[in-house]
DNA sequence: GTTAATAGTTAGCTTGGCTAAACAAAATAT
DNA sequence: ATATTTTGTTTAGCCAAGCTAACTATTAAC
């Protein structure tokens, strides 16, 4: 953390420019920034443990829901989405067509790109995954009060707000 | 989603046992579970792409993590803390020790387990990570509002609550 | 004092990440 | 119009990290 290394000089210029807020709050946001990293990942360790009964690795179930999710994709914009890179994807892809879960095919007006696409049997298997993973949440939610919910519903939002930057 | 499979026939039976609530609270968590699933996941996404500035595999960087936040540990211990098997975990222990981030030596009353802990320099290591991880949320933070922040410090709570079970 | 069980390690396989280089098609430039 | 460059994907080859099965060393049990 820079701001560990600032003086007590630093901290006075930035009170003669004018900091944007009292230090208070700021103590706040990073309290709540140590609360949200853990229960974050603790909870995407719950939900990823669901997938293990699938039988299916974690790179190749996020492909599938993501061709699912966004429809017919290039490999190029797929993997930008995986966050991979081309080559990385164009193996994952070529094992999932083998086993039937995507089909490729030539875009029609360049014979470059490579359109995949995600089959029936790719479909059902993302609802294996939502159903393992909504019902692992569900089993918890249940034991939660209707003024809980509601801040469940609230903080989902604005967390995707901060993942998207 | 073994719901999926009941029949006219099984729902008229459970509602005959009585079903635990309402189905359009049912629904709302459902509809909760969804969302929370993919915040979560591309919340974690964000903070553990700020880990990879540091040089060091998110393997090696959660060893080192749990080693300083719950002490030295044997191997089998680890293991299981990690979610991994004994080999895997060998492995893992004598590249951090070859690196100097830890050290393992054998138990005092029995020369078959070997304790490892970490060295100064995991410590250091550790620092490391949740500085990014903390300051890539801080930065989001910045942005919300009071009110904003409260639901997420409640949301917070819920969510370890969830991810124990 | 053998035999069982336990803790770690070694060996060897698979998957999924990467970079560098090859290839094929399209776009561009001369 | 052909040569060049750019673009999308693939191939080749490396490494990390997961696994199981088999081995070693130590302790515990009979």
């Amino acid at each position: 953390m820079s701001e560990a290394e600032s003086s007590a000089d630093d901290v006075r210029v930035f009170a003669a420019t004018g900091p944007p807020r009292p230090t208070g709050d700021d103590r706040r946001r990073a309290a709540l920034a140590e609360r949200l990293n853990t229960a974050t990942l603790r909870l995407a360790r719950l939900i990823r443990r669901e997938d293990a009964g699938l039988g299916e690795t974690p790179a190749r179930l996020s492909v599938v829901s993501t061709l699912v999710n966004r429809g017919p994709s290039t490999l190029a914009d797929l993997a930008e989405l995986e966050q991979v890179t081309p080559p990385t994807l164009t193996r994952l892809v070529q094992g999932l067509e083998r086993d039937g879960y995507v089909i490729r095919r030539a875009a029609p007006h360049d014979a470059r790109v490579s359109l995949v696409a995600s089959t029936g049997r790719g479909w059902k298997l993302l609802e294996d995954i939502r159903g393992r993973r909504l019902g692992a949440l569900r089993a918890g939610l249940a034991g939660l009060e209707p003024a809980e919910l509601r801040t469940l519903e609230e903080a989902a939002v604005l967390m995707e707000r901060l993942a998207r930057g």
